[in-house]
DNA sequence: CTCTATCATATCGAGAGACGATATAATCTG
DNA sequence: CAGATTATATCGTCTCTCGATATGATAGAG
C-alpha cells in the first residue's frame, strides 16, 4: 500500500466516480459529490481545480470549454475508457484496502473483548 | 473529511491497533502489521518511528528503553486509555468513510450497469 | 440600473508528512 | 572474524492538500 497517495486516489475516486455518472463541469462535481455524500466528502477549490487538469493530461478525463454566449464560461467534462478503467482499478484498490483493514480491525476488536473480560 | 491526513490516520491506526494487542517495540510492530496483512500493509523505517515519538508525545503510547544489558537496545510501547480513546475513533472515522464511499460507488457501478444495457 | 451574492475557473504559498537514503551500533550466524 | 539482521534515528526531497487570493460573468434584489 502507498500510503502517501492516499488522499490524491481518493479524490481521484470521487471525481471519476461522479463524472461516471454523468458529464458535467468541475464546480458541479464538488457540488455532487457533497451532495450525494451528504456533506460527509467536500472538495476545496484550491485541490479541486488542479487534480481536474492532471486527469485530463494523463487522458482519463476530457474537457470542452462551452461555447462562448452560452452564458458563464465553463468547461464540461467526460470520463474517457481509461479513466473508466482506472476508476475500476481505484474501486479495487479501496476495496482491497478495507478488506485488509478490516481484518486486522476486527482481530484487534476480539483482542480488546478477551483481554477485558 | 480531511483527507490531507488519511495516511497519517491509516498509520496511526495501524499502529494502535497493533499495540492494542500487545506491548511490543517499533521494529516489531512494523513486521506485525506487514505479517498479520500478508504483506498489505507495510511500513518505511523513516515513517515509522517519527510516527512513534509523536503519538508518544501526544501521550497516546508510552515507551520505555529496556536495561542495559539485556540485549539490544529496543524500546517498548504500550498503548494508553487516551490512546485506546483515540484508536476508538480512529476505527469510526475509517469505517464512516468506507460507508461512505461504498454508497457513492455502489450508486456509480448500478449507473455503469444501467447505461451499459 | 446598480450592487451584491453566487457561479466558475485558476493559481500561489505554506505546511504536512511519507519516503528513500543514510547513519549507527549491537547481536547473531557461518 | 565477516556479513547479515535487528533496531532506532534523522534528514532532504517530493508530492499534495489547503486556504487565500484573483478574476470575471451572471442573476436577483432594491
Amino acid at each position: 500500500m502507498d500510503t502517501q497517495s492516499l488522499a490524491r486516489s481518493l479524490n481521484e475516486l470521487l471525481l471519476l466516480s461522479t463524472l461516471a455518472r454523468s458529464r458535467m463541469h468541475g464546480y458541479q462535481m464538488a457540488l455532487d459529490v457533497e451532495e450525494r455524500s451528504r456533506g460527509f466528502f467536500t472538495f476545496n477549490h484550491g485541490t479541486l481545480y488542479p487534480i481536474l487538469h492532471r486527469l485530463e493530461k494523463e487522458g482519463l478525463i476530457e474537457g470542452a470549454w462551452s461555447e462562448p454566449g452560452e452564458g458563464r464560461a465553463r468547461k464540461e467534462y467526460g470520463i474517457t475508457p481509461a479513466g473508466r478503467q482506472y476508476l475500476r482499478e481505484l474501486r479495487s484498490e479501496w476495496a482491497d484496502l478495507y478488506r485488509n483493514l478490516s481484518r486486522l480491525i476486527d482481530d484487534d476488536a476480539q483482542q480488546v473483548r478477551t483481554s477485558a473480560a
